[in-house]
DNA sequence: TATTTATTTGAATAAATGCTCACACAAGAT
DNA sequence: ATCTTGTGTGAGCATTTATTCAAATAAATA
């Protein structure tokens, strides 16, 4: 007599049958049907029973297969909107390469809509080479806001221009920030935060379709240090205190909390708000920003990432 | 700028990230299309770019129970190291469709050795697409070496081109074999294989540790026929002597020997020695294949047989 | 045995995919 | 500058595939 074993795996076998005949053979469900002499929805059935079953393997051959995997787990883990993954060199692991490249196609993407668009920036090394790499177009409709403020501490004008170059580009109103990134005192902060125009960019930078974001690390070679706007001390305090990383100012934890600290209280960047429908892309790749970037994805200050194959297994460690 | 090289192989980027997108993350093409910024229809184009440009590769992990049971017949009665039976089309028993599969299976498993290996190959239709479905890997420790001339009658280079294509998938070094598949006279003939590199070329076929072979048959439509390496009358009169197969150019008899013909000494091809612990692969199906593969086996040119379900069956008739 | 419960089936229908065509756009030729 | 020629694009439509649902069948339980 048949067992239930016999059963299920005479089953099975014409599952890879019909898989065989599908994939392989490139036979139509339909075709299938007949040839082994079933109904087409029985076809249907045994196929998908096949690939349920994982009786038939896909492999994809190509070196973007193994970024579309981390990618894929990265937004598992994270619980991310978008993640892209561009492969590293890997005599170069550490480097921004292709991070550039990949943020410039989101960018172009969200500038492609018709319908206007409010799109958000921070500053810094990798949105400055995205900006490099975006071709001139015509977008009159979308808006341009910058996050943080543009003035050095020494009161010149950024020297990442982020937006006044992407504006230029391509031919949208921009909205910089006339601002410090850190003010001198909470007193300064709360009288630039009253001025018209300041108020209203950030009123728009709260309605923002979309951000992009570079993620900055603490610790050596931190960004906010060699760009001037913490010196050695604070960036000690900002450690001991627990920093990891920093995004348009605000210094986290690696939970990704914005820090209780009195240098946190002056930045005068708009304020990190997600709504989980809008993407937050933070771009950034390599070793020292690893601790960073799981803290602002922990954090949820960010929803979207772009970084490097390096970069994105070491994230799925631990 | 941007050269017409880097579009390319950004399309096939674009291709894979498809292609992955559909077949291993099991997205809809409305899916893939809004995730990378373009229309459904490019986004259908693209996944079938991919498919097309054989990024992806399909295989069936399941002993179909029949296949298997035709398999280990045919192990039992002709004594063979291998045997491997995929499934039948049963709407074209004759297709060769699937042994590429299989056989590509094989090649690669001893392409994983860590040890260096000698790997031998023929040509034909089905080694071809067997490398075709091949995924690129690095195995330079490999040697893989040709069986058989690869100049045409005509002075070029042969159309299947089994082993450049595979060394360059696999990025192992490879000894073709810079003479035609028949001598034009046995002087001639003998003059070549003195030449130092088929010297060595020959020596390196015979420690082989695993050869990949087609089996033609003679007869209509013969590839040897066909591709121009013997003409109308050779065909006959090696059928008058008894042929009903090739292998690498070597015609044999329903017994499997070498015919004792004038054709057969001008063959400029390895000779065909079995070392009863090494593999020697015989891929090939079809109706008119059987009497070909049958004497294969029976004379132990081959040890090893890939072939389909109908095959197999008439292989076991008799 | 009667009854319940779970599976399987095919029909209908919804969704997804593939194809054809006309058009737009760019590179190279005249 | 104008004209081919080829390539890529999106719209519309045809085909194929997936899902839903109600009926049928088989298995399990009382």
């Amino acid at each position: 007599m048949a067992t239930k074993n016999d059963m299920e795996s005479q089953r099975l076998d014409d599952a890879a049958r019909a898989g065989w005949l599908y994939y392989v053979a490139g036979n139509t469900q339909d075709e299938i049907a007949i040839k082994l002499g079933v109904s087409r929805q029985s076809a249907q059935r045994l196929v998908s029973l096949a690939t349920k079953s994982r009786l038939i393997k896909v492999r994809l051959d190509h070196p973007i297969a193994r970024c579309m995997e981390l990618a894929h787990r990265l937004t598992e883990k994270y619980g991310l909107l978008n993640c892209e993954i561009v492969p590293s060199d890997p005599g170069a692991p550490d480097s921004t390469l292709g991070l550039s490249q990949s943020g410039a196609g989101y960018i172009e993407q969200q500038l492609r809509a018709k319908e206007p668009k409010i799109l958000t920036f921070g500053t810094g090394r990798v949105l400055r080479a995205c900006v490099a790499q975006i071709s001139t177009m015509d977008c009159p409709q979308h808006r341009i806001v910058s996050l943080v403020g543009n003035m050095m501490p020494d009161g010149s004008a950024s020297a990442y221009n982020v937006i006044n170059r992407l504006a230029d580009k391509v031919k949208a109103v921009h909205y910089p920030m006339p601002l410090p990134v850190i003010a001198s005192s909470i007193e300064e902060l709360k009288m630039l935060h009253e001025q018209k125009p300041i108020k209203s960019n950030l009123e728009l930078a709260r309605r923002a379709d979309a951000a992009f974001v570079g993620i900055g690390h603490l610790g050596d070679h931190a960004p906010m240090y060699e760009d001037g706007f913490l010196d050695a001390s604070d960036v000690e305090s900002l450690l001991r205190a627990g920093a990891v990383g920093e995004i348009v100012g605000w210094v986290f934890d690696e939970k990704g909390s914005i820090l209780k600290h009195p240098l946190n209280a002056r930045v005068a960047s708009a304020p990190l708000t997600i709504n989980p429908e809008n993407p937050v892309f933070g771009l950034a790749a390599g070793q020292s920003k690893i601790a960073a970037i799981r803290g602002a994805m922990l954090g949820n200050l960010i929803n979207s990432l772009i970084t490097n194959e390096y970069t994105a297994e070491r994230l799925l460690q631990s």
